[in-house]
RNA sequence: GUGUCCAUAGCUCAGUAGGAUAGAGCAAUAGUUUCCUAAACUAUGUGUCGGGGGUUCGAAUCCCUUUGGGCACACCA
C-alpha cells in the first residue's frame, strides 16, 4: 500500500456512496436528484473527527431537506464491516464526520516499515513523462539571486514529480547562440583592447556587459594566450574570445549548481537546433498550417490568434531568425521529437509575457498547449537592511549564486528559496540572513533528525539495545495523543507528496517537514523512549527510527542534507 | 494604457479544486532540564483576510469593481 491516506479517503467514498445509492433506491430523496461528488476533507479541528464529508449540504437543495436530515439518513445506511470507520456523526450546519479505528494509525506504520527507505513513493496510475526545464541562466555571466530561487523550486519540483511516480528529466537550455552571446563577444572584445592598449583605446560598448567578470576572463585569456591576437581580424578574434568564455562560464555554472545539489539529465545546446534544421522545419510547419505568413521582408506569427495583441516577427529582415522563434522549435523538439507528455518551465517573472503566445505556437504546431506548464517565479528582491540591492548583469551590480551559498550555506539556501511559493514576491534580506542563520526554520527540521540520530547512537552504544525484528514490537502500545499524532503525520508523507506533485508546489515539502519536525519535538518531550519498560521503548525506538527517515527524505527532496549531530 | 503577479496578526508568511470558531514562526511575557541534544517544549494575546459589490446554504478562497505595490509589453533574450 502505497498511501494510506488516500485508500482511506476511497474507503470512505465508497461506504458513502452505496448508502446514497441505499437512500435513493428507498425513495429517501426524489428519483431525479443529482447526487454530487463525493469529497472527503481533513477537517481542521480535530474534534471534527479524521475525515469529514459535506455532501449533505451540497445536496440539500436537489433533495428538498436540511443538510442534518440527510446526513442522519445517510448515516443511518452506511455499511462500516470491514473498514476503519468507527463511527460518524453528524455536526454543524450538516457535515458527517467520520472517527477512525485507531487500527489504521498501526496499519500504516507498517506499510512505513515494509517499504522503507521508498516509503512516500507512489507508483502513479499514469506515469508521465516528464521534462522540467529550469535555470537555463544565460551563459554570458555569473548566475544570480533568481536562478538560485528557480534552481530550488525546479529542482524540488523535479524530484517531487518523481517521487509521484512520474518519469522525469530535469533540463537545462544552453542559451548558445543570439544576440547575447553577440553582446558578450562585442564587451569582450573592448575589455580585451582596453587592458592591453588602456582604457581610453576603445569605447566600451553601452549595451554590453559591464560586469567584472569580462576583463576578468580577458586577463585569465591573456595569461594563457598571450597577445597576439591583437592583429587578428575582429570577428575571428571575437569567436576565439566567445568559445574560451562560454567554455569557461559554462563550466561554472554547472559546478555551481553541482554545489548546489542540482544535476541534470540533459544540457540542450541551442545551436542544436540550427544543427538539426528544427528552426527552419519549424518555421515551415507554422508557414503550412497558415500561422506564419511573410511582410516586409520579415516572417510573423499570427500571436494575435492567441489573445495578443500584436503578431511576431520569427525571421528578422536580416534573415536571423528571433528568439521566439527558435524558443518554439525548442519547445517542439521537447514534444515532437523528444516526445514528452509534459513540459514544466521554470521561467522569472519578466519572460510571462512570453507565455501567450508560446502556448499560441504549440496550438499551432497542433500539440495541446495544456501539456505546456510554465510555472513563473517573481524575482527576488535582494535587500541590504531596508535597502534595496539593484541586480543587473548590465551594470555588474550582483550578488552571485556562488557568493550566497558561500554566505549562508547550501542547506539554509535551498530549504529557504523553497519557504514560498514561486508567485509570491520574494524580498531576501541579505544582512538578516547573514547575521541571523540561526533563526532560519531549516535547522529546526535538521536538528529534529539530529536528536533522533543521538538517541538511537546512545542506545546501541551505551544500552546495547538491539531492535528486534518488527513482528516482534508491539506497535499498539503507542496509546500517547503526541505519539498517535506522530504516526498521522508520517502517514500523510505519501499522499503530501502527490499533492505537491499534482499543485506542482514544491514548497509543500518545506511545511509538511517543520510539522514533522515540531510533532517529534513535542513527542519528544512527552515521551521518553529511553524508559524501563521494553516493550515500548521498542515501539518508541522504531517509531522515531521511522520518523527519522521521513524526515531524512522530505529533506532530500527538499535538496538539504539531514545531519546526524549538530 | 494593456496584460500579469501580489496584498491575511507588530514582522515574515501558511491557509485559495468554496466548508465548521482564519493558523504557524519570529518578536513579547511566564514556566519546563538530578532524565534520550534547551538549536527544544508548554502556556498566554493580537485580525476591517487592502476597500466595495456579487454568486452561494456557506467566501480569505470564485466573479466584478476599486486602491496600492512588483514585473512585462522590441525585427533583445
Amino acid at each position: 500500500m502505497d498511501n494510506m491516506i488516500h485508500e482511506i479517503k476511497q474507503q470512505i467514498a465508497g461506504c458513502m456512496q452505496k448508502a446514497l445509492e441505499c437512500a435513493v433506491a428507498e425513495g429517501v430523496f426524489p428519483a431525479d436528484v443529482k447526487l454530487p461528488e463525493i469529497t472527503v476533507q481533513k477537517p481542521r479541528e480535530k474534534a471534527h473527527g479524521d475525515f469529514a464529508l459535506n455532501l449533505a449540504m451540497q445536496m440539500a437543495k436537489a433533495a428538498k431537506k436540511p443538510p442534518r436530515t440527510i446526513a442522519e439518513e445517510l448515516i443511518a445506511r452506511i455499511d462500516t464491516n470491514d473498514t476503519y470507520i468507527d463511527h460518524m456523526e453528524v455536526a454543524g450546519a450538516g457535515f458527517m464526520n467520520v472517527f477512525l479505528k485507531s487500527q489504521w494509525l498501526y496499519d500504516a506504520l507498517d506499510a512505513m516499515n515494509s517499504k522503507g527507505a521508498d516509503y512516500g513513493k507512489s507508483a502513479c496510475a499514469q506515469k508521465q513523462k516528464i521534462m522540467v526545464e529550469f535555470v537555463s541562466a544565460n551563459p554570458t555571466g555569473p548566475m544570480h539571486m533568481g536562478n538560485a530561487r528557480g534552481g530550488a523550486l525546479g529542482d524540488s519540483l523535479a524530484e517531487v514529480l518523481k517521487w509521484a511516480g512520474n518519469d522525469v528529466t530535469r533540463e537545462f537550455y544552453l542559451n548558445n547562440a543570439g544576440a547575447q552571446i553577440e553582446k558578450l563577444g562585442k564587451s569582450l572584445n573592448a575589455r580585451y583592447i582596453q587592458i592591453l592598449k588602456g582604457d581610453d583605446a576603445i569605447e566600451f560598448p553601452e549595451d554590453g556587459y559591464h560586469g567584472k567578470d569580462i576583463r576578468t576572463h580577458m586577463e585569465a585569456f591573456i595569461d594563457e594566450f598571450g597577445t597576439n591576437h591583437l592583429d587578428m581580424p575582429e570577428e575571428e578574434r571575437k569567436k576565439i574570445f566567445i568559445e574560451y568564455v562560454l567554455k569557461r562560464n559554462i563550466q561554472k555554472i554547472e559546478t555551481d549548481l553541482g554545489k548546489y545539489r542540482i544535476h541534470y539529465d540533459v544540457w540542450f545546446p541551442e545551436t542544436n537546433l540550427y544543427e538539426s534544421g528544427e528552426v527552419e522545419d519549424t518555421i515551415a510547419a507554422l508557414k503550412e498550417s497558415g500561422y506564419a505568413y511573410e511582410e516586409g521582408g520579415a516572417v510573423w506569427f499570427k500571436s494575435s490568434q492567441f489573445g495578443s495583441e500584436k503578431d511576431d516577427v520569427l525571421i528578422r529582415q536580416s534573415g536571423i531568425p528571433t528568439y521566439f522563434a527558435v524558443d518554439i522549435a525548442y519547445h517542439r523538439n521537447k514534444f515532437i521529437v523528444r516526445g514528452f507528455d509534459k513540459v514544466i518551465n521554470i521561467w522569472g517573472a519578466d519572460h510571462h509575457g512570453h507565455i501567450a503566445r508560446m502556448k499560441g505556437a504549440m496550438q499551432a504546431l497542433g500539440i495541446d498547449p495544456e501539456r505546456l506548464q510554465v510555472i513563473t517565479i517573481q524575482l527576488v528582491r535582494l535587500m541590504n537592511g531596508n535597502e534595496v540591492v539593484r541586480m543587473s548583469k548590465r551594470t555588474g551590480e550582483m550578488v552571485t549564486l556562488g557568493e550566497l551559498i558561500e554566505d549562508i550555506g547550501i542547506d539554509a539556501a535551498r530549504f529557504f528559496f523553497n519557504l514560498r511559493q514561486a508567485d509570491s514576491h520574494f524580498d531576501f534580506d541579505l544582512e538578516l540572513a547573514l547575521t541571523q542563520t540561526n533563526e532560519n526554520p531549516v535547522y529546526y527540521v535538521q536538528y529534529a533528525h539530529a536528536r533522533i540520530c543521538s538517541i538511537l547512537r546512545l542506545l546501541q552504544e551505551e544500552d546495547h539495545v538491539t531492535l528486534p525484528a518488527y513482528d516482534q514490537i508491539d506497535m499498539t502500545l503507542l496509546q500517547e495523543p503526541a505519539e498517535k499524532e506522530l504516526i498521522e503525520k508520517l502517514a500523510y508523507f505519501p499522499e503530501e507528496i502527490v499533492t505537491a506533485a499534482e499543485t506542482t508546489d514544491p514548497t509543500r515539502m518545506t511545511h509538511y517537514a517543520m510539522d514533522l519536525a515540531s510533532l517529534f519535538h513535542s513527542f519528544y518531550n512527552a515521551c521518553r523512549v529511553r524508559c524501563e519498560e521494553r516493550p515500548l521503548m521498542f515501539a518508541r525506538l522504531k517509531l522515531i527510527d521511522l520518523t527519522r527517515g521521513v524526515i531524512a527524505s522530505a529533506l532530500k527532496i527538499l535538496g538539504v542534507s539531514a545531519p546526524e549531530k549538530m
